[in-house]
DNA sequence: GACCAGGCACATC
DNA sequence: GATGTGCATGGT
């Protein structure tokens, strides 16, 4: 596949994927820093733990950095209990809090004036963000361009033969960055309708054609390799 | 009861 | 450098 084929596929693929499913108004939190309390809270966990996982934040009165560093590590864990592997994420949460306060005064609008490679490497360097949770809280907390790729992504865009079996984050994140007009808007809604996709047609879908624009059925879940 | 979900760090070979 | 494992709740 060529230049000019991969990014009409791409582009063919996501316009596919808005009309079946319409805008999907990410990211479903109220403020920046509850996205980024989110992108944390949601690793490899289901979306609607989560939100009861903020939702008990919220009640407490605790949805800012402040807050949130003051609670003892066992009071964190309770509330953010129902979005499990809750002992590691409290230390994640703490972790990526300190960096938010001590270096930006608790201030995401401050975080977001940071130049995105430098940004990225920031994050990166707090223990407990990887490459998704990282471009997540770049893309949709700092409205930022740094396409989030997920085991959804890798598993759809295997299945459309558009990456190998052995591609790893920074190839499949390529891939967009390469054929797509660097623009948040879009950056945004794809990779959300990629998810919705996975979760719609996951397991419970026949597969269609796979030239189709729309090749719902997804191989076997399998691990994203990130470097 | 098994399997899955919007990962990540760390141990081991 | 690759591969395996622990972390944990809640829905299907």
């Amino acid at each position: 596949m060529n230049r000019l084929e991969t990014a009409e596929r791409l582009h063919q693929i996501y316009h596919a994927l808005l009309k079946q499913f319409g805008p999907q108004h990410w990211w479903p939190g109220e403020s920046p820093f509850e996205v980024c309390v989110g992108a944390i809270l949601t690793q490899n966990t289901n979306w609607q733990n989560v939100a009861k996982a903020i939702a008990n934040i919220k009640a407490a009165g605790c949805l800012n950095p402040q807050a949130l560093l003051a609670l003892d590590d066992a009071a964190l864990a309770q509330l953010i209990r129902p979005s499990g592997y809750f002992n590691i994420k409290t230390k994640r949460l703490k972790q990526f809090l300190r960096f938010l306060v001590e270096d930006y005064g608790g201030d995401v609008r401050a975080l977001a004036q940071v130049p995105v490679a430098v940004l990225r490497e920031k994050l990166l360097a707090v223990k407990g963000i990887g490459c998704e949770t990282a471009d997540s809280i770049i893309l949709y907390a700092c409205e930022l361009p740094s396409f989030v790729v997920d085991a959804y992504t890798y598993r759809i865009f295997l299945r459309h033969e558009m990456i190998e079996e052995t591609a790893d984050y920074h190839e499949i994140q390529d891939l967009f960055h390469r054929h797509l007009e660097k623009e948040v808007p879009l950056y945004n809604e794809y990779h959300a309708l990629l998810v919705r996709l996975g979760k719609e047609f996951c397991l419970k879908s026949k597969p269609r054609c796979e030239h189709c624009p729309l090749y719902f059925f997804l191989p076997p879940r399998s691990p994203l390799r990130t470097p």
